[in-house]
DNA sequence: GCGCTTCTGTGCGTTAGCGTACATACTTAG
DNA sequence: CTAAGTATGTACGCTAACGCACAGAAGCGC
């Protein structure tokens, strides 16, 4: 099943021409994310940048007191490790897995030297980059405008559209982390949407039951991310 | 007084190479910013990038309501405009200027030229960059955890940190609309500093008293941010 | 001076989310 | 089957911030 497992269906390695691919490839290294495990920590330098393919990672504030918050979701349409080639070398903040999955990892150095090259891999890194800083910049304004109602229905949606599936792994106690609030209110706010029919859950698996429903409770944050995305990300695919 | 309006007051400019400065020195324009002028706005492609040199400029997320959140704040130390080069062209936020002083501009073609040329220009400001998407991660997750009394020392520490006074000319209703918080808010956590002597206002100007003061009440996030601009902003003054 | 606008102060009642404590499942290991 | 561990449900008081309403106070135009 060599189809199942091909690097291109991570969005930024799919829309590089074909010699700039090839160069790559032999470098690329496939890998299984295993949920919780930690990509990135704070103030390290990473040694490879991963591209998933059909994983979810999650960007992540770590405060002092070990309370943390998502600072943005990064699944087949990116990248994780910006400051690789950003030339920072090391973020403040933390990756982790968020949802288990492939993913193709390449050697830090060797994406640097691509990316210094002035290809085309720059440029959709950047604008990747891009579109990352407003996912950035818009959790900012909903973390202080919206509802927790309205935040869990950003995450899910913003979740939901890097999987494959209607279904994701994920208690409510993680949830929690994500957004950086308490489980009893993922509890309350997820009891609702169940109520309503939008979801349903059960121990640790949340099943999309009614997606345009959450997408009409959702605040207008993840309509403004999912828009720039669409603009920045929308790369002609080579022959 | 040649000296006082001096582009390499802005340090990404001070940070240049002579050949390189030279070559965007004819360019470079001199302008004053207006106290509430606006030099980018939601969607709209910018001419010019901005390079302040004893101005502030806020980076603002403006909502359907029309209530906004600052999610950076961007002063000598940076530019405003980074959509321009990393190949967005526009951005959903908006740039205000915060405090009336001077700035460079250049035409955005001609940054974007001199960026693709893998110059000594592209590795300062993807530092930048990386710095400023640091300083909105840490906005998100001030604005998530910490009380309204930190929030206000941090905006008070980071805007003090790109201005030569010791004076802000600022009401409180503008500080609310950059925290994205109700002005009677302000009112009172302003005058909790107030009283203790950290500082003092009349009227739209705010002098700092005592900054070690607030050093000691504001959150972590202003030293998670202050520490990474340091770290990734400093340059080697070329000879 | 006078009137208008802007800026700041203050006092409500209301609400969202927190901290805590505990109850009730369901799942897996033994 | 039982026990331990994990996931979820619920309740109660507390606090920070909200929305609203209005009162002073300082500056500005005339």
């Amino acid at each position: 099943m060599a189809q199942q497992h091909d690097p291109r269906q991570n969005r930024l390695l799919g829309a590089l021409p074909r010699d700039e691919y090839q160069r790559l490839m032999p470098s690329l290294e496939r890998v299984e994310l295993k949920l919780g495990e930690s990509l990135a920590e704070s103030g390290k330098v990473m040694r490879h940048v991963y591209f998933p393919t059909d994983s979810i990672v999650s960007l992540l504030c770590v405060m002092e007191d070990g309370d943390s918050t998502e600072i943005a979701v990064v699944g087949a349409e990116g990248i994780v490790g910006i400051s690789l080639f950003m030339g920072g070398e090391t973020t403040p903040s933390r990756a982790i897995v968020q949802s288990a999955g492939g993913a193709y990892r390449l050697k830090g150095e060797l994406l640097k030297d691509e990316f210094d090259h002035a290809s085309t891999l720059q440029h959709l890194l950047l604008r990747y980059t891009q579109a990352l800083i407003t996912q950035m910049a818009q959790t900012a304004v909903c973390n202080r405008h919206h509802s927790l109602d309205q935040q869990l229905c950003r995450w899910l949606l913003l979740s939901l559209d890097r999987l494959p599936t209607d279904e994701l792994v994920m208690t409510q106690e993680l949830i929690a982390n994500m957004l950086g609030v308490r489980r009893e209110g993922v509890t309350e706010s997820a009891g609702k949407l169940q109520k309503a029919g939008l979801i349903s859950y059960h121990r640790g698996h949340i099943s999309i039951l009614d997606r345009p429903g959450l997408e009409a409770r959702v605040c207008e944050c993840y309509g403004v991310v999912k828009k720039e995305y669409d603009r920045l990300l929308s790369y002609h695919r080579p022959g």
